[in-house]
DNA sequence: CACTAATCCTGGACGC
DNA sequence: TGCGTCCAGGATTAGT
């Protein structure tokens, strides 16, 4: 979402579907009116809001929500909530319900389980080889851990797919048998992933949207997300060398020719 | 600690 | 055309 609603004001709250992965707050309009947005903060999959009343609202999208900002007021199907300001209105709307919004006072946000145990931003100086070597005791495979969000955050099962890919590694592979050299490789794939991904605008699937109409052609760029029994562009050795295997009762795509 | 499965949900794909 | 079934994902929880 653009950045064009700080310092807006909320002259109105309209809550259409209180159903989400936490229930809506029946007080929220209460709690919001008359408040003005002062700032807003991404951290991995959070969007954070904060109000000149000092309260922060914390919204998680899930995997359908997504936000529309209309000139007039408009009710589309699956429609949760609308914030409405002087000459806009910001709809958060979200078709599976996976996704949900929180209210914080300044006190209960610092303590907030959500962001507190979060891991660094894949693109900050603080995702680096020294950081990631502290997890290198860990049994698991280098998908879950890249998907682990205590780990780092942001990532999702999509990018992890593309990133083990870009840097030619096997996705089952544990995180302790991996070389310094692997690491690094890891390291600068997720980066280089990440940059190019925001770059065509994100990934959408199926027909989900980034924003209003609008797909993420990223998904124009996946090499091996929903590739299964196709040829890798990345190897060209055979027609079929991209399978799907299920880790942590997710899907995985992967070259079993280059991502060894 | 790490894993597995289940949970929430809707709509698109697919088989018959 | 229509109906039933499966599948997709993020975060969390319960159980092994």
């Amino acid at each position: 979402m653009d950045k064009n609603i700080v310092r807006e004001k909320t002259h109105n709250i309209k809550i259409l579907n209180r159903k989400l992965r936490y229930e809506i707050p029946l007080n929220l309009s209460k709690q919001f009116y008359g408040s003005t947005i002062t700032k807003i903060v991404r951290r991995g999959k959070y969007l954070i809001i904060y109000h000149d009343n000092s309260k922060i609202i914390l919204f998680h999208l899930g995997m359908t929500g997504f936000f529309r900002i209309s000139k007039s007021y408009e009710k589309r199907k699956h429609d949760h909530v609308s914030f409405f300001f002087k000459d806009k209105i910001l709809t958060f709307n979200d078709i599976r319900k996976f996704g949900f919004l929180k209210v914080f006072s300044k006190e209960q946000y610092s303590q907030c389980l959500h962001l507190k145990n979060l891991g660094p931003e894949p693109l900050s100086q603080e995702f680096n080889s020294e950081y990631f070597k502290k997890a290198i005791s860990r049994k698991i495979s280098i998908k879950s851990l890249l998907m682990n969000q205590e780990f780092v955050a942001g990532l999702g099962n999509i990018y992890a797919s593309e990133i083990l890919h870009d840097a030619k590694v096997d996705p089952r592979k544990l995180v302790a048998s991996l070389s310094k050299l692997r690491i690094n490789s890891i390291i600068k794939s997720t980066k280089g992933i990440l940059k190019q991904a925001i770059t065509f605008g994100g990934t959408t699937i199926k027909n989900f949207m980034v924003s209003d109409k609008k797909i993420g052609y990223f998904r124009l760029k996946l090499k091996v997300y929903g590739r299964e029994n196709l040829k890798c562009f990345q190897c060209s050795q055979s027609e079929n060398s991209i399978i799907k295997i299920i880790q942590g009762g997710r899907s995985t795509f992967f070259c079993r020719k280059c991502q060894r």
